[in-house]
DNA sequence: ACCTGAACACCGTTCAAGT
DNA sequence: ACCTGAACACCGTTCAAGT
């Protein structure tokens, strides 16, 4: 019944080639992670792939999402932690998850960021700093801003010990524009 | 007397081979800047590149230097400009240099940055950074951060308007740190 | 619709040989 | 030393054909 005849009905799926590109990247990093290697580990021709992804741009794409998608914790939104423990956590998290994939840092910072992943960890950003007093504008600039932080700590290969220093700084600069203009506005959560 | 018989001496030089990188750099963008490209320009054979070359890793190398080299200004280095405007100027021009080659802030962000031109940016800040009142160490470390910053926010193609703002959050979370630490030390020059 | 085989137009790099 | 021609082991992508 749910058989069909090989060749002729779907035997893969979008996620299945995403899930082969993901584990290319952990194991041989992202130079490896190629359309014929991937067929190669799902079993199929390579053009097959291009049943399911107009082009490798495309499944790059789905990459990110997919990394990205794995960062998500209830943590970083709980309002009961104060927002700047909310995002050290999230950069430790994404970083850590960067470090296990080789190059995927590369691909991040050359990708659109804007899938529902993307967002989503855009979204959590937006919340922790409007908890920090930012207005939304402001709460807005300062997402992208840190965004540029994480990445480029990664990709800069910047020391463990010196990621938690250098986002603090930029949190610092970030606070001293709420407490000049709004003196004494929810500043710890 | 100069002349020599062809095919024997050397008819090229590294610099030769470099330039024809950035112009494809510049003309073409990143993925274009092959060795098989470069050896058509300078018109030679592919396989003559790697009489100059080990790799073409060592390509990509020497131009990021090549890059780097041009971003140089002693405007930068000018004592009797403020310190904060050193940085938005050196800001602003190694910008500029970077969206007029495609691709370059990739190739920058995934070099090691230690050839002697990085060296010389890094000193430039350094500089502008104790100037600011930072102690070695923290300049070190806030001159890493804003190498973080400047690469990164090009690759995330942050808007022109945004990075001057994104900038001063940054040194306002690195003076902040010297004003508690020592105060009224030379904040403007 | 999904798949295969074959091909096209590329890569970086190596090797043997020429001057 | 510097160069060429030929080759090797790859790429992404397209096309015609099969089920």
């Amino acid at each position: 019944m749910v058989e069909v005849r090989p060749g002729r009905r779907r035997t893969l799926s979008e996620q299945a080639i995403l899930d082969a590109a993901l584990a290319l990247l952990a194991e041989l990093g992202a130079d490896r992670v190629t359309i014929r290697g991937i067929a190669t580990r799902v079993g199929i021709a390579p053009n097959a792939v291009y049943t399911y992804f107009p082009d490798k741009a495309a499944v790059l794409d789905g990459l990110v999402e997919q990394l990205l998608g794995r960062v998500y914790d209830e943590r970083f939104t709980d309002p009961s932690v104060p927002w700047r423990h909310r995002v050290h956590d999230l950069a430790r998290e994404l970083r850590a998850e960067l470090l296990a994939h080789p190059g995927a840092v590369h691909l991040l910072l050359a990708s659109s960021l804007d899938g529902p992943n993307a967002r989503a960890v855009s979204a959590t950003l937006l919340t922790a700093l409007a908890d920090a007093g930012l207005g939304q504008e402001t709460a807005a600039r300062a997402s992208h801003l840190l965004n540029v932080y994480f990445l480029g700590s990664v990709a800069l290969e910047t020391a463990a010990d010196q990621v938690p220093w250098g986002l603090d700084r930029v949190l610092d600069g970030l606070t001293a524009q709420v407490s000049t203009k709004h003196p004494k506005r929810r500043s710890t959560r």
